[in-house]
DNA sequence: AAATATGTGACATTTGCATGACAGACGGGA
DNA sequence: TCCCGTCTGTCATGCAAATGTCACATATTT
């Protein structure tokens, strides 16, 4: 099972808003609309971080923070709380279970995205170096790709390739420059060739239909929009 | 959402000029009357830059930025207070804070716009190449023409063409000086070319009614009018 | 009005890119 | 070792965008 973030609420639109913001950085997302459903989720193999809104139905967002605390497959799970503006009051108790950070609502997107990432980063997630832009994750450390649910496929200069790209998004870079980056200064290859790799490239993203992400800008070369 | 700046600042007259002074070089700009109105619009997203005005009604610029810098996601947002000239003695406490950079009221729109882009350059934000004049923002490392904020389809010519003009803002140049330094030395095209795609360049513009930002110099060529 | 300069639409040609095919290189089993 | 699948670089072809030029319209000056 890929890398994934679990999300526990019960309200649908903001459900669907986490759903969006964070596979569209790349992370694949589970839900779930109680704490009973979380459960059973985890079950089945244990996320990365977990978004737990604070008030549900059934069992609250923090009786399922302390159940998870106290399991010690689940003792160290970074948890987000979400929480309404009135029940800021709470932090300190939010804390005192041992939640590792909380958002707001109504929460900006990138304001979650940035903790979430700070989050990962601190606890040491397999995530550490991976890159994620315009919907789609590049792990690094395990050299693969990841869109949506599953692992792509991806071959090495293919890998290089994304991985210049997602390093500078929106940047455009001409043929030899690419040449020099992902092949290296050294070999001589045509400058055709790169055109081949871009499509091969697209073909890859394409049955995600992420393939419009990288951009042909006419006369120069190409660039990756975010 | 866009790269932006937000302003900070209750008197009204201030705050026009600074839209002015700013939309007009191309940044997207966020006006905030107070430092409780700044906040929530940091929570929809971080600008690339804050503007505050020392003085300001409820809590004031110091205890904002304070506030800014005590915050993760906004620790390293670049600042510029503006204060008033009877208020120098305090920049010393002003630094101490952790603002960047000061600007004294009254101030130059030029100063402020030099300010402001030194700063954006020290701090390596990504906007650092791109030219904007007139409203409109050439970004050179992505290739792309902005215009209110959305990128224009612009071919090469015309790309090269616009940079060249924006380079050298309300200086004059002949066809055979345009035909030289976008087309290159070598090239042999007919001067009267220029004219097509001078015509190109301004029907690029014109849904966004800059195209008379091109003006035709009658017996000699072209100019860019800033 | 004549002369000169610039604006503008149309068009043939050129250029640049997308795409499929292919042969060789490489590497991992059997 | 050989076989087979994957990856790689190159090429030929087709298509669409971009280019340069012309003819005529319009504007400006004398």
């Amino acid at each position: 099972m890929a890398p994934y973030i679990l999300v526990v609420e019960d309200e649908p639109d903001i459900r669907d808003l986490l759903e969006f913001t964070i596979s569209r950085s790349g992370f694949d997302i589970y839900e779930a609309e109680s704490a009973e459903d979380a459960l059973k989720i985890l079950d089945r193999g244990i996320p990365e971080l977990i978004i737990i809104d604070w008030m549900l139905p059934g069992m609250d967002g923090i009786d399922l923070a302390k159940k998870l605390r106290s399991d010690d497959l689940t003792k160290d799970l970074p948890i987000i709380m979400l929480t309404a503006r009135g029940e800021e009051a709470d932090k300190l108790r939010s804390f005192e279970v041992g939640i590792d950070d909380y958002v707001t609502k109504p929460f900006s997107p990138k304001e979650l995205m940035a903790r979430i990432k700070a989050l990962l980063r601190r606890t040491g997630a397999p995530s550490d170096n991976s890159l994620s832009a315009a919907g789609i994750r590049l792990d690094l450390s395990s050299h693969r790709l990841y869109i949506n649910d599953k692992d792509v496929t991806i071959g090495p200069t293919e890998f290089k390739l994304l991985e210049l790209f997602m390093r500078n998004p929106n940047r455009a870079f001409d043929r030899s420059q690419l040449l020099d980056r992902v092949w290296g200064r050294s070999v001589y290859v045509e400058e055709r060739t790169v055109d081949v790799h871009v499509l091969r490239l697209r073909k890859i993203l394409k049955p995600s239909g992420r393939d419009h992400i990288i951009e042909t800008v006419r006369g120069l070369g190409y660039r990756l929009a975010s």
